[in-house]
DNA sequence: ATGCTGACGTCGC
DNA sequence: CGCGACGCCAGCA
């Protein structure tokens, strides 16, 4: 089981992070444990913070303004240039955003194992 | 080459 | 019920 996912390579393991990110419908948002439990790897949740900060250089581009922690806070604005540019970006796409914080955040929220 | 830090989440006490 | 510590991986000094 657990072993399974250790067959693939651990780049694979982002690369399978970046791969969820990507199938984040538009106008929905997911979270970092939510992909980490997809994969299997739970108690990895870290790991897809990490792999976010890698999105940069990945391509095609990886929504990740999409991916904010089981809260729904916008964690990781800060990485983005400029930082609002996160919380603008779902806007944008329909998605309430107030401080940093995403209002009806279960209710805009997309599970990658209940949807895939 | 080694060690620390960093976009989180879960378990334990 | 509240707080602390651990796990995981990669990039950088």
């Amino acid at each position: 089981m657990a072993k399974e996912y250790l067959d693939h390579s651990k780049q694979d393991f982002f690369q399978q992070i970046f791969q969820v990110v990507m199938l984040v419908p538009k106008g929905r948002v997911t979270s970092y444990g939510a992909i980490a439990k997809y994969l299997g790897a739970a108690r990895s949740s870290r790991v897809v913070g990490y792999a976010m900060s890698s999105s940069h250089q990945v391509v095609p581009p990886v929504p990740a303004h999409r991916v904010v922690n089981r809260i729904g806070c916008l964690t990781g604005r800060g990485h983005f240039s400029p930082p609002e540019s996160m919380a603008e970006r779902l806007m944008e796409e329909g998605i309430p955003v107030i401080d940093n914080q995403i209002q009806d955040f279960e209710k805009y929220f997309w599970d990658p194992a209940a949807e895939l």
